[in-house]
DNA sequence: CAGGCATGCCTG
DNA sequence: CAGGCATGCCTG
């Protein structure tokens, strides 16, 4: 009963982004209402110019204003305006296509070993990145014919599960009150790192937080454009996004804010990237097996070979002797796979009951 | 070299008081910095008051304006006063002694099974008090003579290790802003739970957080005094103590705020006492030995007797030789009933997909 | 409610 | 930098 209480104890995967509205309560700060429905008041507009989700920010002038700068004050020193944060945004669209340039984001391979915890390293089978926090990763961007001048690719990290989509993906707490830098963005978890290309914090019409990095032709005798950027929290972050997968929509727009092409990455970051990627692939291809032989990382002057068996998919025969048994068996084994299929929702209610009726056994 | 910044990626076992001065910079709020110097005389006063450090609020008036009180409003709308949260303090006497009274914290033996996640445990072995966060948690007292009237125990929570000592045990950024409850000391890592007595929410003169309770003579029949009290931090939390070993100062002070008597426990806030005291009881007993044997927490109803019902619903019991068989069926069973869950239209894309299996092996 | 995973971070 | 612990919390 005592955690019942909205004492700032309650936990698990859920958003956060009711706390950003309510816990600052500043009575004698009435300007701040005003500027709230400014903010309201431009977003609106923005809404009516350009029915993508996406606003291109045509000056740094108009930058200056934009609800993310605003957000960010207010975050370290005013109570944030409900209408940007604390609400529920619609899905953003994270359906990949090339368009007419062929936009795509590349993983050239990287012959480096994986090490624990290894800046960045990218896994082809589960076509999801892996990152360390903090630390520059590069993104390597392919156009077939160069877009139209002042065409820029926008990054936006969204969450993948159904239940967390239409929540603002942003930096926690504790990291956003932390930041003392005097970066533009301190409550954004994706910065982009380009001393050379022209770098801009906004957020979309509906609030979500993203950063646009001005596209440029690949450098002579490259093959693709590359971009650094940095994510600013850990997957794993308490108050930001608290363990809940991600993935990053990037999309190449052109002056205008039109979507030229979009391609969408899920990605991963922790502390140990490399330790995070090699588990989440031994654990795809063995689902169920006990990590009996745990995956060894080689310490760089070692060597080895030995590979893993995935007997997860491999066919047996199991001979039934008996026609009972075995009709038995195959319905038994049906059950087994259909059993796979059950909804988690359906799964939590069922042993909710079965703790129920253990309950009344006594 | 991108983690050398101060983007507030910075980690590991270390104090994080210095967020709390610099993080709110608010150039439109000079007034702040005047009521930071009239708190600083009001502890001032209080110094040359009473020379000993805990000091007593003499009156609910005066414990409005305590330094305490100002700072959890700081916390959630203004600076901090540097004066007040951003230093070293000194060194709280953590040595026990009884006193003229006895005065001593005492654990009963408690009777019921350790439970993994019980909310609070007591270890003899170790001499430390393993709670859950926000669960109300018990301490005994006990004093071979009674007290003078007015006489109060004091909580203080102070970290153990030598290089933290001189940091002051609050509560973490998170657990503090997302604390929405009407409570007078949402900051307070510790509070008292006594519906009955007397309690008080205040700073030592080097500000360090306290809560006291009016000390009341044993219940008839009782033969020491029972105190509820509630860790609102976990030890691991990030930003507050920060896995740092914590202990808890009990004192036992007149209402000149004279120090009758003192007794200082270890304790430990987590989510699982009952796992983790097991765990660093063997660990001091083996200190070195490899977890081989795990200790098996005991489920509850593993041991109790069934009932008996009618129709479909009847419970039976399946005697089963031989482990594999037992897990291989429950297994089974589990499934069986999950089976029964799936929609029609699930069933229909499983065998669809079965269709498609069969035929791929040929 | 116990088992056990996921993951930050401490150690050698 | 890999091994491995500590610990919140998810699963069955
Ligand atoms: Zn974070
Ligand atoms: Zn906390």
């Amino acid at each position: 009963m005592a955690t019942e209480q909205n004492d700032g104890l309650s936990d698990s995967q859920e958003s956060f982004s009711d706390f950003w509205t309510t816990t600052f309560q500043i009575p004698d700060l009435n300007d701040v209402d005003l500027e709230g429905i400014e903010l309201a008041e431009i977003v609106k507009k923005c809404e009516e110019a350009v029915p993508n989700e996406n606003v291109k920010v045509e000056t740094p002038t108009v930058l200056d204003t934009d609800v993310n700068i605003v957000k960010k004050e207010f975050v370290k020193q005013r109570p944030v305006p409900s209408q940007i944060i604390d609400k529920k945004v619609p899905f953003l669209c994270v359906e990949s296509f090339s368009g007419e340039h062929d936009f795509q984001v590349v993983f050239p391979h990287d012959k480096s070993p994986i090490t624990k915890c290894i800046h960045h390293t990218y896994s082809p089978d589960l076509k999801k990145l892996f990152a360390k926090m903090g630390e520059r990763c590069p993104l390597h961007f392919t156009c077939a014919s160069p877009p139209p001048p002042g065409t820029v690719i926008r990054a936006v990290p969204v969450f993948r599960q159904s239940e967390n989509m239409m929540d603002i993906v942003t930096r926690c707490i504790n990291h956003t009150l932390q930041d003392k830098s005097s970066h533009e963005a301190t409550s954004h978890f994706i910065r982009a790192e380009m001393p050379d290309a022209m770098v801009e914090y906004s957020n979309t019409v509906h609030g979500r937080e993203s950063v646009t990095v001005l596209y440029q032709t690949p450098d002579s005798g490259k093959e693709n454009t590359m971009l650094l950027y940095r994510f600013m929290c850990n997957s794993s972050c308490p108050t930001g996004i608290n363990r809940r997968p991600v993935s990053l929509v990037l999309t190449l727009e052109s002056d205008t804010g039109e979507v030229l092409g979009r391609s969408v990455i899920d990605i991963h970051v922790s502390s140990c990237p490399g330790r995070d990627r090699t588990g989440e692939e031994t654990k795809a291809q063995a689902p169920h097996m006990k990590k009996q032989i745990k995956k060894r990382f080689v310490n760089k002057r070692k060597h080895e070979a030995p590979k893993e068996k995935d007997d997860d998919n491999d066919l047996y025969y199991l001979p039934v002797k008996g026609r009972e048994k075995y009709e038995l068996l195959k319905k038994m084994k049906i059950a087994l796979d259909l059993e796979e299929l059950v909804t988690p929702e359906q799964k939590q209610n069922y042993y909710a009951q079965e703790e129920e009726n253990q309950r009344s056994i006594v």
